[in-house]
RNA sequence: UCCUCAGUAGCUCAAUGGUAGAGCGCCCGGCUGUUAACCGGUAGGUUGCAGGUUCGAGUCCUGCCUGAGGAGCCA
């Protein structure tokens, strides 16, 4: 039996053993120091030349960066260990003493690292990144299931752009044409008409030659759509899930954010309720703050990020021109110029993290949507049919995984957010 | 697609147009509490590619390639 670098603290004086990768060594003659990690947890093997057998001394000099071992030995508190425990090594059993390991423990460049990318997760800092992202999308589903929602996978394989605005990855479907899907969004629209309340978690694939910080080409993105839910109590789910997952990594992570040095007070902030501004306030500031913007453009990221500066936590901007957003976002009945929508910008300059709007219900105006966008009534025949048998309001939203985990973790590119990140010029490994 | 910056040892970087260097890593040696340990030594180079200017180019010029982060687009 294993034991678990993690549960090490139940094992004092115990002797215990360990499978586990030597991610460095540090030696001075008559001792060593096996700095040990196995995925659960870090610890250092200390061997005194005096105490173990010349065998097990001479097999610890040799060892190499990133060899696979099972070390056997005491486990022992000790104040001098930056976890509290340390472990007298008695054995060594060498798996494999593993190759010139290429990344060191100095600074590396980009291109580099990304190269590596199958070995880079193996560090401290990755591997903390990574157990963040896996805890924020369990807190995501468990609030959501919480909350009588179901899980429901809409395709990856589509026959045409959802929205027909983006850049799409065009694949043969037998004799067809397909797409790998943008948005699961029209088909959550069905399945939430069937089940109430929906959410869907799955990749999404962009081919947009997007070259910053927070894009990628395949990204995750959880969108649940809610039957019977208007504008405002859909800003209210958004919030309290958003502070929900935000108040869980706090509690679950405190490992991991140290490891990423990341200022946690500013995610404290985040508790209940959060700030709301209209598109009309948000051009009022930027008029103010002295950035020329006219009514009835599009934010581009230099104004997000301006608007995101006047706010401690994210901020929705809601009630934008219905000329700039999307044909199935339902106009504001007292004011159709602008949409029931609203979109949550982080801080720090993280960028949008949810886009949602409520969804247009009435089978008329859907229709006017379609012959203003040029959208194929045929092609969408299926969408439509959720206008004409019980239309209901609905709304729903698009939470974007890897910028909110790059926010959460205080990190400077999406790209350390997702294992194996697929970006512009990035397909390997 | 556009703008800006970069490419020199395995890695991170130096080098007025004038003999290509350092730190780290590897290897060898030393050190009884190291925390990216430290100290000494060895090896390690088609300066991204192709041209050009020059007595002489890592350095200047032209083109290309690769990468970076910003714009647009978006989550």
């Amino acid at each position: 039996m294993l034991t678990h670098i993690k549960q090490v603290a139940n094992h004092v004086g115990e002797s215990v053993r360990l499978g586990a990768w030597l991610y460095n060594k540090r030696s001075s003659g008559k001792i060593q120091f096996l700095q040990l990690r196995d995925g659960t947890g870090y610890i250092q093997g200390v061997l005194l030349k005096k105490n173990v057998s010349p065998e097990v001394w001479e097999q610890a000099t040799t060892l190499t960066q990133e060899s696979s071992l099972y070390v056997d030995g005491t486990i022992r508190a000790d104040d001098r260990a930056p976890s509290g425990y340390e472990m007298d090594v008695t054995g060594i059993e060498v798996i494999q003493e593993a190759e010139e390991y290429p990344i060191s423990l100095k600074e590396h460049g980009v291109e580099f690292l990304m190269d590596k990318r199958h070995l880079w997760i193996r560090s401290r800092r990755q591997a903390a990144i990574l157990r963040i992202r896996s805890v924020i999308i369990s807190a995501i589903q468990d609030w959501l299931n919480g909350q009588g929602f179901t899980l429901v996978d809409p395709p990856v394989l589509t026959p045409s752009s959802c929205e027909g605005t983006t850049n799409l990855f065009h694949t043969k479907y037998f004799d067809e044409d397909a797409y790998l899907t943008q948005s699961g969004q029209l088909y959550m629209e069905a399945a939430a008409m069937a089940l109430g309340r929906v959410y869907s978690f799955g990749p999404t694939f962009r081919a947009e030659k997007s070259k910053t910080r927070r894009h990628l080409i395949e990204f995750w993105m959880i969108e649940p759509e809610m039957a019977f839910v208007e504008h405002e109590e859909s800003l209210q789910i958004q919030e309290s899930m958003l502070s929900h997952v935000v108040n869980h990594v706090l509690k679950s992570c405190k490992t991991e954010l140290e490891i990423l040095e990341r200022d946690t007070s500013k995610l404290e902030k985040v508790t209940g309720s959060l700030p709301r501004i209209t598109y009309d306030e948000a051009v009022e500031l930027l008029n103010r703050e002295g950035m020329e913007f006219t009514w009835g453009d599009d934010f581009g990221a230099p104004h997000e990020t301006k608007i995101a500066e006047s706010f401690d936590q994210p901020v929705f901007i809601t009630h934008y021109p219905t000329q700039i957003k999307a044909f199935y976002m339902k106009p504001d009945p007292t004011r159709p110029e602008v949409a029931l929508c609203a979109d949550l910008i982080a801080p720090e300059g993280y960028g949008e993290i949810i886009g949602g709007s409520q969804r247009i219900d009435d089978p008329k105006l859907m229709a006017e949507r379609f012959n203003e966008h040029e959208l194929s009534q045929e092609d969408y025949a299926w969408y439509l049919d959720l206008r004409k048998y019980g239309t209901v309001p609905h709304s729903g939203f698009g939470l974007g995984l890897e910028r909110t985990v790059a926010w959460i973790c205080g990190l400077d590119h999406v790209r350390e957010t997702i294992p194996f990140p697929r970006m512009l010029n990035r397909l390997y490994p």
